[in-house]
DNA sequence: GATGAATGAGCGTTCATTCAT
DNA sequence: TATGAATGAACGCTCATTCAT
């Protein structure tokens, strides 16, 4: 049983990549929440107020799906393939709240909290890269947290453009992955 | 004096740029623009559909910047460092359009047509990438069209965080710049 | 043709006197007006915000029955009888509307509005005890606009009264009538 | 300590004065009041039904204010000056509250019972009056009963003017005072 | 008695769209 | 073409009321 706030959140996901943003109604939201309309309200103020709770949720499951396809005791090159694929994949399933999360949601009231919800991604990152840095995988002049952002908006952005320019290609998808990788591999500086 | 079309288009860009996609009404457009609410009807069919039009404007502006900024002559490391300048300057002036823009604008509708519409800006840093290719300051394995656009994913994305997280302190958009020009340094495999 | 302001104005006497303030809906005022629900807020931006307007139109109803009820050239006497019944009849039938006009609305937002929006009755009233002191009917250390101010209060208080206690008995309004008569009579000193 | 219904009544007297009564909403009566929202319907069943447990309240206040200021032994004229100053100062303080009880609540609902609520204060007065009369301090044609009405209407009407007309300047209160007792002494026929 | 989270009917308000001028 | 007053469907939001604890 989840309680109210978490069946808001939960619901708000799936109605926005159903129907995107614009065109959700909140009656949509307490429909699909199984709650009364005036209900959402005690939670959240407005529609987009709900955006924060959607990115951390975002961000947790982004982790869990890169660590789920990480493989412990690969080589480096390996997990990155790994990381890059997990990213694609739930970059493409998520897309348009992604895209919203990322851009920093057109308005810039909420900016400050995606720094705090986005922090936990970033530090898995910074962690991963420090790993390779410290066993001499990856050039030593990286400076893994910069680093560690640049990464992921360069992964996410690649990501982004198979679904906007190729969504029908499958096979795009690939070739875009294997063009990060390698594009990865110089910028990290690998040896291996 | 501008005809009604680009009013409209510009008025488009300011209001956006002020209160975001989702609150602007066509009677701000309209108002700042300087035309009767009908009128508006005569040029867009709706709200959204103005967006081609503006990334257009945008992409133009995009190019023009890049290209007065570019030294004609400099060492490509010194180009490079001229691109990802115009690029962050651009991208911090106009960042909320250029994040909706880039992102596909949620909805999906209109994705064919920013294909259209960014194209000249991708075709111009493909021939950027493509002359280094050719002198061979940058490694051969470059596929230059698919590059051309990790190239710009990576590098507004670094622009996108400078705004998002630092916006107070300016001295970070110059060390993220230079981490940036590392990274592509690192990544283009740039032999100088 | 009545515009539409006006039509709104009317509309609006009409349901509060019907309904009350409290339970009339934006939606009652624009059916008995016959307009679109949304042509309402372009007149006027709430319920409440009709009042001054409502005020200007039961000010110009006071004075056009007590004009009509007061008899060119009768004497002083007969012609305080006919004001103070002209009041009774306007105020009992509009009593609700008028109460809150008098009250000064419950908020203090429109008050300065009803100064300017009540100044032709208390002209009106000044000008008739003007004329009774020119000519040694009333008492001479009467001032004028003041006491046209205390002369409305009195009646209309009466007359509220009357319909507040005994709003069954109809010969309770004459013998109120008639108290008040008497009341103003020495109150003015009249000499007849 | 109070009890509960005591707390709900004083906390809408307060809500009311602030904001009145149909912007004031139960939870704002109940926040002040410290109790929960469900337990203000332990004591009563409606927002407006708090209204005549107000007015006992305001009865209470004005009489003992009356009483307070009245001088036992003096001269009916003094006292008289007395009885307007006193419902002159708690019009002013109370002028919103007052002004919806005098003017019967806009509904009718709960009519009967201001005539019940208000009674003591009609007594005092005519009581008041009567001992004039009986002194023959004021004239025999009195109707002491519909006079005091007649007194309180006049005397509060006026109190209101000075509030709604003339709020800035202090001495106008005490203008309207004098023009008010001058009037009364004749209306009364006071022969001292 | 007391609580306050939950309810949902109902209302205010918006704003894209139309069309007579 | 251009206008902008008028429209009304659609939606956000409120808030009196309930009821399980």
């Amino acid at each position: 049983m989840m309680n109210k706030k978490e069946k808001i959140v939960h619901a708000a996901i799936e109605v926005f990549r159903e129907k995107g943003i614009e065109k959700t109604k909140i009656s949509d939201i307490v429909k699909i929440a199984n709650i009364a309309q005036g209900t959402f309200y005690l939670y959240f103020p407005s529609k987009l107020s709900v955006m924060p709770a959607i990115a951390e949720v975002m961000v947790e499951k982004t982790i869990t799906a890169v660590k789920n396809e990480v493989q412990e005791g690969a080589a480096f090159t390996v997990k990155l393939t790994q990381v890059i694929d997990a990213i694609f994949k739930i970059t493409c399933d998520y897309r348009e709240i992604l895209a919203l999360i990322y851009a920093g949601m057109g308005s810039t009231e909420h900016i400050k909290e995606w720094e705090t919800v986005y922090e936990p991604f970033y530090s898995w990152i910074s962690q991963f890269l420090n790993e390779a840095k410290s066993s001499g995988v990856i050039r030593d002049s990286i400076h893994v947290e910069r680093t560690s952002k640049l990464f992921i908006g360069l992964v996410e952005s690649a990501a982004e453009q198979v679904y906007l320019y190729d969504s029908k290609q499958d096979d795009q998808a690939s070739i875009q992955k294997a063009e990060v990788l390698e594009f990865l591999k110089y910028g990290l500086g690998i040896q291996e």
